[in-house]
DNA sequence: ATACTGTTATAATATGTATATAACAGCAAG
DNA sequence: CTTGCTGTTATATACATATTATAACAGTAT
């Protein structure tokens, strides 16, 4: 799985790692109960700092994407509370339709939007 | 409309304020033509300091949400630039979906939530 | 002239982000 | 038991962003 860091985005460092990792596991590059590299190794590889791949990792653990495993480092494990990711959703997509409403984007090309992105890049489960 | 602003969100103040006036616009509170509040007015409705108010004004224009009349300020008007708005609304999406999908929430439950918001929340005009 | 517009400038403060160096406790393997 | 790897924590520093404050300017409407 390979993870580029865009140094001149505006988004910060550690929240583009979250987004990243989220994908990867989206996409099945990371799977469940596999192990990520360790916060030092993980600095290294990408260019930057074991402080902000730590601060990372503790948000995709408190988001319930990762669990620590004194042993085996930070582990993949998916803690689905659909009712928080329910809201949280919701919460996300009003924005991003409020966005595209105002520019005139219609619901069947968001619908078809979503189906584009889902079947192409996300794993299927369902 | 009312324009709340959570001090206690993690979510900066100007962005708070664009959200809110976006999802105003979606929402039929706000109308093409339609004046907002000087940001002196809106600075003291909102309880922050007029310079917030000015960036977040700033912002909706660039984004094309706003046009600044000098007579009649700061007036709701749609540059709808579909195909930047298309860019920017697979971006977020992706992310979205990418987090849906771990928590196992399926593609078509983001259709329903999808219809409900936009059936509920946003103008109609498609 | 007065009172509003948006805009700009400057400064001060607070918060968030990123890095550097160091140390600690838990665990595995030699 | 020592060595080397985990995550975690602490502290300090530098930098960027966010927020507020005070002030001024050029338009415009009444």
């Amino acid at each position: 799985m390979i993870i580029e860091i865009d140094f001149n985005s505006d988004e910060a460092l550690y929240q583009q790692l979250c987004n990243q990792i989220i994908m990867g596991i989206a996409m099945d590059h990371f799977h469940e109960g596999e192990s990520l590299p360790s916060v030092r190794q993980m600095a290294e590889t990408v260019g930057i700092n074991m402080h902000t791949v730590n601060k990372a990792y503790s948000i995709l653990k408190q988001q319930g994407f990762l669990q620590v495993d004194r042993r085996r480092g930070a582990v993949i494990a998916i803690d689905a509370d659909k009712m928080y990711a329910l809201e949280e959703l919701r919460s996300d997509l009003t924005v991003t339709l409020a966005k595209s409403c105002c520019k005139n984007i219609t619901k069947d090309e968001i619908h078809q939007m979503i189906d584009e992105i889902y079947d192409n890049y996300m794993r299927s489960f369902s």
